[in-house]
DNA sequence: ACAGAGATGTACT
DNA sequence: GTACATCTCTGTG
């Protein structure tokens, strides 16, 4: 299949390819095991004006460094330090964008994930959430700054799309702290989709 | 159904 | 020491 080419990621508005990564199919391979789904929920961050973004005010650390390289690699970090979370950077080297994949809907490697995560069915608590998402595929921290032109995490254009009608904009989720940022309407979703994350973002 | 708490590593004050 | 782009489990209605 098509694999999304550069250009698509060193584009500047973090914004849109979020919204357009809706519909994108989502990959990973380790050790032969193909995993993946179609992205139906994500969160835009956008460097050093965004108050949510870890590379707020141009921070730079060893944890945010990989943020200001070129679109199409992965940022992937521990949250509450359990949790795997995976985005995608974006934008030109120098700037700090990334869009976060918050849900997808399973369509490869099905009992794979559900082992991963240690569930008796398939339900959305297979992959309707960040740090799940990582589980069910298998991505940890190990994978910070893997190319998405490689053979092991990479997403696909398979045709699937959606209308402004079919998609919600809301706030992010888990943001707070970033005052008026945490308002911005920078989450997208596919309508109606059970594969949606249940987090609603507090005010 | 909803609320509260616990889990547990890394970054940064 | 505190906070964190989360999720699960347990207790209560």
């Amino acid at each position: 299949m098509s694999k999304l080419p550069p250009s698509f990621y060193t584009r500047p508005d973090s914004v849109t390819i979020a919204r357009e990564l809706l519909g994108k199919h989502f990959y990973s391979s380790f050790d032969g095991v193909l995993t993946g789904g179609m992205i139906v929920e994500t969160e835009a961050y956008s460097g050093e004006n965004d108050a949510a973004c870890h590379a707020h005010l141009g921070r730079r650390t060893k944890r945010t460094q990989i943020m200001y390289e070129t679109g199409g690699i992965s940022y992937v970090y521990l949250i509450y330090g359990i949790y795997s979370l995976f985005n995608i950077v974006t934008n030109t080297a120098g700037t700090a964008d990334a869009v976060l994949i918050r849900a997808i809907e399973p369509t490869e490697g099905l009992p794979e994930m559900q082992l991963r995560r240690g569930l008796t069915k398939i339900e959305p608590r297979l992959t309707a959430g960040p740090g799940l998402v990582t589980q069910a595929m298998g991505i940890s921290t190990v994978h910070n700054g893997v190319s998405l032109f490689g053979n092991e995490i990479w997403l696909e254009d398979r045709g699937d799309s959606f209308s402004d009608e079919e998609i919600i904009a809301g706030p992010r989720v888990g943001v707070a702290y970033a005052g008026a940022d945490a308002l911005l309407p920078w989450r997208f979703s596919v309508k109606g989709s059970k594969w949606v994350s249940k987090a609603k973002p507090k005010y």
